[in-house]
DNA sequence: GGGGATGGTTTCCATGAGGAAACTATAGAA
DNA sequence: TTCTATAGTTTCCTCATGGAAACCATCCCC
C-alpha cells in the first residue's frame, strides 16, 4: 500500500479542489437525483427545487468533465438526454449520502443551537 | 421511529442550508484540523495552508454558533485560545472524514477525466 | 516605554457564483 | 405554418465570498 501522495491541507494540492467541487451548492443535490438511476435533465430539475437551468447545466457539465456523470442522447421527439454516475460517480454516493443524511438529521439541532447562540450576548 | 421532517430537495428546508454549510471552502479542513482535539487559533491557521485570519475566525465563529465547535479562552500570557469539535461537530467527522479521504484518494482520476474532456473536442 | 507574542479586527477591493428572463434549436404533429 | 415538447443558451445583473494589508488589544518582560 503507496501512501496517497494528496493532501487536502495544502493549498496547492489538487485534491482540495476536488473536495471544493464536491462540497459545492448543486453537486450534492444531483448526486442524490440521480442515485436510483438515469435521469433525465428536466427530471433532476424538478427533484432539485430552486436550481435554474443555466445553473443545473453547468453543474452537469462540470460532474461530466471530472468524470462523476455520463451524458446520453437520445435522438428522439422530442430529444431525450439522460443523465447517470458513472462508476466513479457512485463511488462517491456513500459519502455524499452520509453527509446529507447527518444535516437533515442534525438540522434541527443546529438551528437551536443558532438561536441560543443569537440570544446570548 | 419518526421520519425525519427534513428534506435537502426542498429548496424551503433548512437542512439545506446545513448541507451548504458543511460543503463550504473552509469547513472540512477545519474539522480535519481539530479531529485529534482541542487546538489553538494559530495552530489551525498552521494546519490549513492558505486561509486568512479574517475568514478563518468568520468560519470558527460559524461553527461555534452551528455549535460543532467550542470555543475557551484561557487568561494566560500571551492568550491561549482553545477550539474543540463538541459531541454534535464530533458526530459530523465520520461523514466529512468519509469525502475528504475520496477526494485524496481519487483526485488523480479526476484530474486525468478532465484531461480527457478537454481533449476532446 | 518599547518589544514580542497571541488572537484577532478593520478596511477596502476584485472576482465569480448564481439568478431572472428571454431566447434558441430541433423536429414531428396537427 | 404553427404548435408543442425537451433541453438547453445567452445576456445582464447583483450580491456574497474571500483575499491583502494594515491595524488593534492585552499583558508581561526587559
Amino acid at each position: 500500500m503507496e501512501t496517497i501522495p494528496f493532501d487536502v491541507m495544502d493549498p496547492a494540492c489538487p485534491s482540495r479542489v476536488v473536495l471544493q467541487r464536491i462540497g459545492d451548492k448543486w453537486t450534492p443535490l444531483v448526486f442524490q437525483s440521480l442515485k436510483d438511476g438515469p435521469r433525465r435533465f428536466s427530471e433532476v430539475r424538478a427533484d432539485i427545487g430552486g436550481v435554474t437551468p443555466k445553473v443545473l447545466t453547468q453543474t452537469l457539465r462540470t460532474l461530466e468533465r471530472d468524470g462523476l456523470v455520463s451524458r446520453a442522447v437520445f435522438a428522439e421527439v422530442p430529444v431525450r438526454v439522460e443523465y447517470t454516475l458513472t462508476p466513479l460517480g457512485r463511488s462517491l454516493l456513500a459519502p455524499l449520502e452520509a453527509v446529507r443524511a447527518w444535516a437533515e438529521s442534525h438540522a434541527a439541532t443546529i438551528l437551536e443551537a443558532r438561536e441560543a447562540f443569537d440570544a446570548a450576548d
